[in-house]
RNA sequence: GCGUUUGUAGCUCAGUGGAUAGAGCGCUAGCCUCCGGAGCUAGAUGUCGCAGGUUCGACUCCUGUCAAGCGCACCA
């Protein structure tokens, strides 16, 4: 256990344990103790934790809150908590200050945990699957999946962190509709590279990608497709472009510094009978009706608006038909949680998904979805739209050649999912200040820099000649590390690292320009750099988890 | 029309029902004989969209309303 979770895990106990023996004593009385909370006051001068049971307590105890208050404090018990001191503040907070020695915890278990530190067991080994960017295999991806992958990696990093066994999926849409439309594209532009003069399909897609992969084959394999039947050449044509599309999709993503667990083709669920044994599940509890020559979801029955089309009249299934069974599986599979990382383009398809895990019997808060918007490109101040149908759109590979995969992933993952981003690509290209992740960065080549020149061996440390404010804050704001990342994890919000970084990257560039490291007595000079050791250690964590490198030098 | 996300400083955005609402950029004024100035210090800037409600206490929860984004297919 953390020394910071602990003392504050600790503390909560005592106060809980307070107001029990207030009540044993007379004091105060109450039938069920309202939640409270323990928390860090905005104004240093109100102490290091306040805590508003007191407050809380008004209704039940019939009392003015600073008599409650002053008799928690009466009934706590202070042995091994480092409370030092106890008031009672404004309407009825309870301040409390701790006694300074528990910072000489924080450096030393700082390093023994090193790349371990943040870490911690709150998640018990649970299985969580998080499945996340999932691009159609048509195309490459775009800014929106870009978004996604930064987003998803990194909650799967946080959720890693926390305890919880975790396991990145992606899953590949290669089959149903769009592949078909992909398959008469691809064979348009196949007659049309080969000099015939044939009408490309108006739904299909318009990407000059496609055009390429067409000419790759050609190049390879030349007209051999010309002798085929319809059904033949599309099928060599897709099976070579999925394979192709699949390859970049991938490498792209690596680069990105994303990596996959499982890939899971939508395909096998077909393949191995998944769908239809999914809505023969949906029978038997009575959602399954036939209309109009179509299978119905009976949706309605559980409060949907309206029904959904299961399997069409022309005898094909709906991709939500082989959606619902693809998450049935995952359940299948043994996992308890399984997280989305979905386009808000999709929210409506949310509530849709778990009412059918519902209907199948399944808790549908076991499913939950992170709802990113949309990013919007601006260039020149006007919008760039991105569409695969136009093909006119800004691809992940292009956005790393020109910010770079550090700036990328910390900009996706700096704003919460659900705001709505305006991603400005002049300014991301600009490398200069504004972009805050040099500045994270930059507190890690100095603080190298500085123990590069650091001479002679490393001396035992007095930690506790550690005591001017800005080493301090800096200590305090080292040792949140594990919480942050545990109540990170929990409400899957990833943008907390990065205010967390950059939090503690200003704690330590205020810290450097007040105290010196180097030449100055041994003894504080050897604490001192304990304390950088400390902070590169947790610097590198953070940025590592939100997959930006923490350089040595810039 | 129904659903959903958003609305906080000039701009981009943080903000566990708590005390005097924060950061970056931009702006103003300082700081390099000294460990990396991609930095630091200080300052100015607010009807937390609007109106009610809940409560000891609301930027935060609820209702309504206005504005913007995104959905509401036998597309995925």
């Amino acid at each position: 256990m953390n020394i910071l979770s602990g003392m504050e895990q600790k503390i909560k106990e005592r106060i809980q344990q307070a107001a029990h023996t207030a009540m044993g004593e007379g004091k105060i009385s109450f039938e069920t103790l309202p939640s409270f909370v323990l928390e860090k006051p905005r104004e240093k001068a109100h102490g290091d934790y306040a805590v508003n049971l007191a407050m809380a307590l008004t209704k039940q105890a019939r009392m003015n809150p600073r008599a409650i208050a002053e008799a928690l404090i009466e009934s706590f018990d202070r042995s091994g908590t480092y409370v030092a001191d106890m008031t009672i503040a404004g309407p009825g907070f309870i301040n409390m200050s701790l006694d300074p020695a528990w910072h000489d915890q924080v450096i030393p278990e700082i390093l023994a945990a090193d790349k371990d530190y943040g870490r911690t067991d709150a998640g018990k080994g649970k299985k969580i699957q998080l499945e996340f960017v999932s691009a159609n295999p048509t195309g490459i991806p775009h800014m929106g999946n870009a978004r996604g992958a930064a987003l998803g990696d990194t909650i799967a990093t946080l959720l890693d962190a926390a305890g919880y066994a975790v396991e990145r999926e992606y899953y590949v849409n290669d089959a149903g509709n769009q592949i078909e439309k992909f398959g008469d594209s691809l064979q348009a532009r196949y007659f049309q590279a080969l000099g015939q003069n044939v009408a490309f399909p108006e739904d299909g897609y318009h990407g000059e990608d496609i055009t390429d992969t067409v000419a790759g084959y050609i190049e390879k394999h030349g007209d051999e497709l010309l002798g085929l039947n319809e059904e033949e050449r599309k099928e060599i044509l897709v099976h070579y472009a999925l394979n192709e599309k699949l390859g970049v999709i991938r490498g792209e993503l690596e680069r990105f510094g994303v990596k996959y667990d499982n890939w899971f083709y939508e395909s096998t669920l077909y393949e191995s009978g998944s769908v239809m044994k999914t809505l023969d599940q949906l029978r038997e509890r009575g959602f399954i009706y036939e209309k109009d020559g179509a299978t119905w979801l009976a949706a309605t029955k559980y409060g949907e608006e309206k029904d959904e089309v299961m399997i069409r009249q022309n005898g094909t299934p709906t991709y939500f038909a082989a959606d619902i069974a693809y998450h049935l599986n995952k359940f299948e599979r043994g996992f308890e949680t399984l997280i989305n990382v979905w386009g808000a383009d999709h929210h409506g398809h949310v509530g849709r998904m778990k009412n059918a895990m519902s209907a199948l019997g399944k808790n549908p808060d076991s499913l939950e979805v992170v709802l990113m918007q949309l990013v919007r490109l601006f260039s020149g101040g006007e919008i760039v739209r991105m569409s695969k149908r136009t093909g006119n759109y800004i691809a992940l590979g292009e956005l790393m050649d020109e910010v770079g995969v550090d700036a990328a992933r910390y900009f996706f993952v700096m704003r919460s999912a659900d705001s709505h981003l305006d991603f400005d690509l002049d300014l991301a290209k600009s490398e200069n200040s504004e972009n805050p992740v040099f500045y994270v960065q930059y507190a890690h080549a100095r603080i190298a820099s500085i123990l590069r020149q650091q001479e002679g061996e490393r001396i035992s440390a007095n930690l506790g000649l550690l005591i001017n404010p800005a080493e301090i804050q800096l200590i305090e704001k080292l040792a949140e590390l594990p919480g942050m990342i545990a109540h990170a994890a929990e409400s899957r919000e990833p943008h907390r690292l990065c205010a967390y970084a950059h939090e503690l990257a200003s704690l330590f560039h205020s810290f450097y320009g007040k105290c010196r490291v180097l030449n100055i007595e041994p003894e504080l000079s050897a604490a001192r750099l304990e304390l950088l050791r400390a902070t590169k250690i947790t610097l590198s964590n953070v940025l590592g988890m939100i997959g930006v490198t923490a350089p040595e030098r810039m």
